[in-house]
RNA sequence: GCCCCCAUCGUCUAGUGGCCUAGGACACCACCCUUUCAAGGUGGCGGCACGGGUUCGAAUCCCGUUGGGGGUGCCA
């Protein structure tokens, strides 16, 4: 069926509808489109003001509510006088009428109220427990709490989901949906998610957009996949699932109960995973956006994209964000690389470094351009000196990258072309290896 | 203060009384592969918060303690 998403009434949401936009844009990413959703945003601004005010006045004449003229002030000076917090229900027999001022209270019923909740079983609360609490205020606007309750009854809402912090609210929402003479809807709380510090995540001080890991190169699979091992696990030892199969899977009387934390090097490593499942055709196509930003901030550097496509599969098994791709072959499209100085330190220190380079630079000018002669030459360079391949090679990719690190030397050679390789390497003698 | 929820490796989890000398994933470490870094392969480190019960038997059931989180508005 359908679902409703409840948008919360922020000031942001108030004020600049394409806040509201950015987050339905970002469901969509994920794959919760307006055809599986109807978005709700801020009550008072819904068509339903009218019904709630009803209902509010339905409760009242039922005996469900009753007005009151005590201030908050008023209020606190009593629980201080009686020792007790919150609300005393002083006005619940005074049989006042509507009046400017006056605030419309439901009278909570005696006994106890039972919560049914999918996830997390019976929950039982005690009435006596809770206050007596507003359902329209003083001005004769509706409370948040009654126009969800009326709102859900409108839409014939089935089922609540919603995260664990709402079940102190519950048997307040289920009062009112018997009060109104409704059957209450399926309850389910799922657990919040938390920081490392393990406290509820909160959009002002945590990075819960999803727009932003968007951006940042995680795939929505991932992310989506991601998302489901939190607060629920896919049967057997892998948790790279397909939302297929997840779906088919996915019981809401399986979810955990505790909150849990939101790790984004897991979220990384199961982005690296789908990255390196995709056929590289379809990686070099989902890259663009990334690419696309690249060239833009390098207006003067020729882009190359038979270079690109040539090293993607390379670049493919490196990578965790899809935004990491340029930084693989910018070396290869630059004029000059960016030189690392600890790259260029360590190049330095490497034993017999400038010699190497020397008889390297000599043997290169003339052996066959392709990819096996050029390491056969090395390797038979670095052995002749009885040293290990490994370490003396620092020189040379420092030399040709900037970097220690990065995608395969003697294909990045091949690609990067004799005048230029040799360029760069002369260009490293006669700089840090001249001393 | 009062109310509610929660408690298995660092993290996310499997586990619903015997299959558990507790399984997997991420992270970390080692080795293999590899002129770098990855990827891949193999192995390792590491946990049932504590105390009482119940039971022939408890990670699993009950009670308590401790710890964590959330809620308690004329906010949403």
């Amino acid at each position: 069926g359908t679902f409703v998403l409840r948008i919360e009434d922020t000031d942001e949401a108030r004020n600049r509808p394409e806040w509201t936009d950015g987050i339905i844009d970002a469901l969509a990413w994920i794959g919760i489109s307006s055809t599986d959703a109807a978005f709700e945003g801020p009550y008072f601004q819904s068509n339903y003001a009218e019904q709630h005010v009803a209902a509010a006045q339905q409760l009242f004449q039922s005996g469900h509510a009753y007005y009151c003229d005590l201030t908050s002030e008023q209020i606190q000076e009593r629980s201080k006088l009686t020792g007790k917090s919150g609300y005393d229900g002083y006005s619940r027999d005074r049989g006042l009428g509507p009046a400017a001022g006056r605030v419309l209270r439901f009278r909570v019923p005696e006994g106890a109220t039972v919560v049914h909740d999918t996830v997390r079983g019976q929950v039982t609360f005690e009435n006596a427990d809770i206050e007596d609490f507003v359902l329209l205020r003083g001005n004769g606007s509706p409370m948040f709490l009654l126009a969800n309750v009326v709102d859900d009854i409108t839409m014939r809402i089935s089922h609540v989901i919603r995260a664990e912090e709402h079940l102190p609210n519950t048997p307040k929402q289920q009062m009112l949906w018997l009060a109104l003479g409704q059957d209450p809807p399926v309850w389910a709380h799922v657990p919040v998610l938390v920081n490392e510090q393990r406290k509820k995540l909160s959009k002002r001080r945590d990075k819960v957009a999803l727009e932003g890991y968007r951006d940042e190169g995680f795939m929505a699979d991932a992310m989506i996949n991601y998302l489901m091992t939190l607060g629920w696990a896919p049967k057997g030892d892998t948790e790279i699932v397909p939302w297929a199969q997840m779906e088919a899977d996915f019981r809401l009387e399986d979810v955990t109960h505790s909150p849990a934390f939101f790790d984004v090097k897991k979220l990384t490593a199961f982005n690296g995973e789908y990255i390196r499942a995709m056929p590289t055709d379809e990686f070099i196509v989902a890259c663009e956006p990334w690419l696309q930003r690249w060239r833009a901030a390098h207006p003067t550097v020729e882009w190359q994209q038979s270079v690109w496509r040539a090293m993607a599969a390379e670049v493919q098994t490196r990578i965790g964000l899809l935004a990491e791709a340029p930084g693989y072959i910018d070396f290869l499209l630059f004029a000059e690389p960016e030189m690392s100085e600890g790259a260029v330190a360590k190049a330095a220190a490497t034993l017999d470094a400038r010699d190497v380079m020397i008889e390297l630079i000599a043997a290169y000018e003339t052996v066959e351009w392709q990819r096996d002669p050029l390491k056969d030459t090395f390797d038979q360079i670095v052995l002749a000196r009885d040293m290990k391949p490994g370490k003396a090679g620092t020189p040379l990719r420092v030399a040709i990258t900037g970097r220690t690190v990065g995608p395969p030397m003697y294909e990045s050679l091949v690609l990067l072309g004799r005048d230029e390789t040799l360029r760069r390497m002369r260009a490293f003698l006669d700089g840090p290896l001249s001393t």
